[in-house]
DNA sequence: ATGGTTGTGGAACAA
């Protein structure tokens, strides 16, 4: 089974490149983040066509929004709000997978803004008390260990040094400071969550899956980050294959900032 | 330290 998580920035403007990946990486699964697009306004109809007949959505008009798309039928759709604001940000949803429920959550977390300081920047606040729902409610769900669970997303945190190109650089640019790094792992280590990026890619080597757009040669600079994320429990590690992170889809033509990350389970 | 770009929606805000 593949999954993708890519961070589109606006499906309706870039249906046509989730189309282009679909058609090349044939994942099973598409979890979108950014999707900027009201429920009502979806483009449903074009991702029924890519062969995606089963879609989750939790969108809002103008930002944010997360999106789900499966060849395989979903047994239970749930959607959470956090920090009590219904701001498009968590997709759970629930299929079988190997004679199991596979639980899969899709996430984008919030930027956080410039200021790496919750007194004076309540974004980077808002930030903080997201990561500390996320650890609250993930942790409460740890009773049902029989079930599978996969975490995607644009968790808009770079936790590893290797996983910007300049750990020295970014210490205080929001994304890579060591509150939000040090949050980040406790909520991924309230349950035992497995970062499949680093199971397969040693944490000495670069790693990304953002380059800004406000470079002037993102290719040649390489100033990248890696903000996009698939976890799976434990119980899931014997099913690892392969992970993968499409950089040449941040050359196509009007890309998103972020490229497709992909997992293949066995 | 600053400025650099893109999206939505038609100004200002989010990233």
């Amino acid at each position: 089974m593949r999954i993708v998580t890519w961070n589109i920035n606006s499906v309706r403007l870039r249906i046509e490149l989730v189309a282009k990946m679909a058609k090349k990486l044939k994942p099973d699964i598409i979890c979108l983040q950014e999707t900027k697009c009201p429920n009502d306004s979806f483009p449903t109809k074009s991702i029924n066509k890519m062969g995606y007949e089963h879609v989750a959505i939790n969108g809002i008009k103008g930002y944010h929004g997360v999106a789900t798309l499966s060849k395989i039928p979903f047994t239970k759709t749930n959607i959470i709000d956090y920090c009590g604001q219904k701001d498009g940000r968590h997709i759970e949803t629930i299929l079988d997978y190997g004679g199991a429920p596979l639980s899969l959550h899709n996430f984008y977390v919030p930027a956080g803004g410039d200021e790496p300081d919750r007194k004076i920047n309540e974004k980077f606040g808002h930030k903080l008390d997201f990561l500390n729902e996320m650890k609250r409610r993930l942790t409460k769900s740890k009773q049902k260990t029989s079930v599978q669970r996969i975490l995607v997303g644009d968790l808009n945190i770079a936790p590893y040094e290797h996983d910007v190109w300049s750990h020295k650089q970014l210490l205080k640019v929001v994304s890579h400071t060591p509150q939000e790094v040090e949050l980040l792992e406790q909520v991924r280590k309230s349950h035992n969550w497995v970062d499949v990026a680093r199971a397969f890619v040693p944490f000495e080597e670069k790693l990304y899956s953002w380059w800004s757009y406000r470079s002037k040669d993102w290719d040649a600079s390489n100033r990248g980050r890696r903000l996009d994320h698939i976890w799976v429990t434990p119980a899931l590690e014997p099913q690892l294959k392969s992970y993968k992170i499409m950089r040449e889809a941040r050359g196509w033509e009007r890309p998103s900032d972020h490229v497709p990350v992909v997992l293949d389970l066995v």
